[in-house]
DNA sequence: ACGGTTGAAACA
DNA sequence: TTGTTTCAA
């Protein structure tokens, strides 16, 4: 539930931006045909003409409204343009809008602390921004505000009619304002500069509230919509909240508001301030009355995390009614499918964004039939994540077998399964250039050039175990022949084995950086079609950083990753290499043979995994390279 | 036995 | 920690 988070004691100015319609914006800029049209952007239409995710602001002044469906839209507004979400796999693909919000935050995160919110939401902090312009160039001057700003709206200043641009322009240059009123009018301009150059930039509008923090600006930013922004400015907050319905705040929205309703007589967040702290904790907790208290008087500490992508990645679908998944073969089926989407997903984070994610989940809901009505859940069930589309489609097929096991309780006759879904999280940055391995394997001199070479190398090895990613910047999937190429192109030939104890693998045929990752890695003969896609990796770092004490204990990745930069200056962008090894196939005995200091960096890669781990060679150096015969 | 598909967060 | 639950859009 809501915790209340300790108040800056300086003022901030927080603008929270909502796309307006956003799937419906998209849809528009990719077939301006719809523009101005009274539109809805639908997932699925085989069932009562699909499900409405998003309206337009023409077709909702027809009353129509999203959870509809498109069959019901179309009677009420039958000129509506319903526009179907892509589908790939079977199911409902959302990347084109989520390459679509990543534009939006590119722009946004420009002046400030940036937050994603959500695929169409950001919250900023603009204090620093704002401060600076107040010293810079504080607004006072009347014609150099812009018009957008001028067209914003202030809460609680009296909108009369023909005369309301003027007055907000007196407001945001009034010269007699509280400090944090100037700051507030700053963000506002700031704002709408923002939007401007949204528009201007993706031709998507977007609504903004500004204010001292972010509870208020979530809270106004819809006010009035589309492309327009509200501020609050210091002296509105009370009036505003008293009279605010307690379902309209957000975290209000569900069962606490409704206790809060039926339980304390509270319709407003203004009856929430006859209630004293203690009173609120007594009913709903320390945190949570805390909180509640705090929220009627219009304090919100919570901070804009610094975060331009998200933390997770999900794949799901619902198997509604007759749909739903009655034996294994069809719920694999989908799993597979599932699983495909989030591999190729949680590919691009890595190859994009340097992220590794480092757990799988799997969610599933379920009905028994026969049974009881037993109304127990399907658990959810999750395990280190291993890179590679098959590993994931294997591990989540286990998951559900495992959950289906704890579900059933040992007896059962027959189940369905109505909905499934897949989520990678726990994802970490790859950190630059700590790896000792990677300087172990390009030598002292970090400026040699990269060990991974171009196509134009002779292919060492089809099933070799390691995967060097290169992947286009937002090319979402690629064909197997063409990675199959790709992952081919490794040289042996940079690795600088210009130290003692590079001997020993150099008289076994060990040269080149993919010969040590495949030197790491045991059972590389098995599954080759499946291994091309599999990972390699190279160094270390989880979540806990590296200054931890017991570090080596928890907070390791159950894959670590190395990401190769040093030939990232010269390419513009997404060129440097990623090598990713599954630590579980790493292999001890080899690792043995290793610099102590290259040992202990692998040892820190290395966790306690649930996965069945594949039975180990008894190995040697010499087992996996033969004397180089001459 | 459904607005679906995501996502974040607190809690046990 | 993993798994559950709530909330939101």
């Amino acid at each position: 539930m809501p915790v209340a988070r300790p108040e800056p004691q300086e003022p901030r100015v927080i603008a929270h931006v909502d796309m307006d319609c956003f799937y419906v914006q998209v849809e528009q800029r990719r077939n301006p045909a719809l523009r101005g049209q009274p539109t809805a952007v639908v997932q699925y239409n085989d069932w009562k003409g699909g499900g409405l995710i998003a309206v337009s602001y023409e077709a909702r002044g027809f009353g129509v409204k999203r959870s509809m469906r498109g069959d019901e839209a179309k009677r009420v507004c039958p000129g509506i343009n319903l526009v179907q979400v892509p589908v790939a796999r079977g199911k409902a693909d959302l990347n084109l809008y989520r390459s679509s919000g990543s534009e939006v935050v590119a722009i946004l995160a420009s002046k400030g602390k940036c937050e994603r919110a959500s695929i169409d939401e950001v919250y900023l902090d603009l204090t620093e921004a704002a401060k600076e312009m107040l010293l810079q160039a504080p607004p006072d001057s009347l014609e150099e505000i812009c018009m957008e700003a001028a067209k914003s709206n202030i809460l609680g200043l009296s909108s009369d009619a023909s005369e309301k641009e003027k007055n907000v322009r007196a407001w945001l240059c009034r010269s007699d304002a509280d400090y944090q009123d100037k700051l507030l009018a700053c963000g506002a301009i700031i704002v709408a500069q923002l939007r401007i150059r949204v528009l201007e930039e993706t031709q998507f509008t977007c609504s903004a509230g500004i204010a001292h923090n972010k509870m208020l600006a979530k809270l106004v930013s819809g006010m009035h919509k589309p492309a327009q922004q509200t501020v609050v400015p210091l002296s509105s907050i009370q009036d505003f909240l008293s009279s605010l319905p307690v379902k309209k705040m957000k975290q209000l929205g569900g069962k606490l508001g409704s206790s809060l309703q039926y339980d304390l007589g509270v319709e407003t967040i203004g009856d929430l301030l006859s209630f004293s702290e203690e009173k609120l904790q007594e009913q709903y907790g320390a945190n949570t009355g805390t909180w509640l208290w705090k929220i009627a008087r219009g304090i919100s500490g919570e901070e804009v995390e610094d975060r331009l992508l998200p933390k997770s990645h999900g794949c799901g679908k619902t198997f509604p009614g007759p749909r739903a998944l009655k034996n294994n073969t069809s719920v694999k089926g989908w799993l597979d499918q599932l699983c495909e989407e989030l591999s190729e997903r949680i590919q691009s984070d890595l190859n994009q964004n340097k992220r590794i994610a480092q757990t799988l989940t799997l969610h599933a809901r379920a009905s028994k039939k026969n049974e009881r009505d037993s109304m127990k859940k399907f658990p959810s069930k999750s395990c280190p994540l291993r890179y590679g589309t098959g590993k994931i489609q294997e591990d989540a097929m286990k998951l559900f077998e495992s959950g289906l096991h704890d579900f059933l309780e040992s007896q059962s006759t027959g189940w369905s399964i109505t909905s499934l879904s897949v989520t990678a999280s726990k994802i970490f940055d790859i950190p630059s250039g700590t790896s000792s391995i990677l300087r172990y394997i390009k030598g002292p001199n970090s400026s040699a050039p990269p060990a991974i070479s171009d196509s134009s190398s002779v292919p060492e090895d089809p099933s070799l175990d390691v995967t060097p990613i290169h992947e286009e910047q937002c090319e979402p999937s690629t064909s197997e022949k063409e990675d199959n190429n790709r992952y081919s192109a490794i040289s042996t030939k940079q690795c600088p084995a210009n130290e003692e104890k590079k001997n020993s693998m150099k008289s076994t045929g060990v040269k080149g950086a993919s010969s040590i990752l495949k030197f790491l890695s045991r059972d590389h003969s098995a599954h080759q079609e499946k291994r091309r896609s599999d990972g390699l990796i190279c160094s270390h770092q989880g979540p806990g950083s590296s200054s931890e004490a017991n570090e080596a204990e928890r907070n390791v990745p159950a894959q670590a990753a190395v990401v190769d930069r040093s030939n990232s200056g010269a390419e513009p962008s997404g060129s440097s290499n990623t090598w990713m090894l599954n630590v579980e196939d790493i292999d001890p005995a080899v690792v043995e043979e290793l610099p102590p200091e290259i040992q202990r960096e692998i040892q820190g890669w290395i966790r306690p995994s649930k996965h069945p781990t594949a039975k180990r060679r008894g190995s040697t150096i010499s087992s996996y390279f033969p004397p180089a015969r001459s």
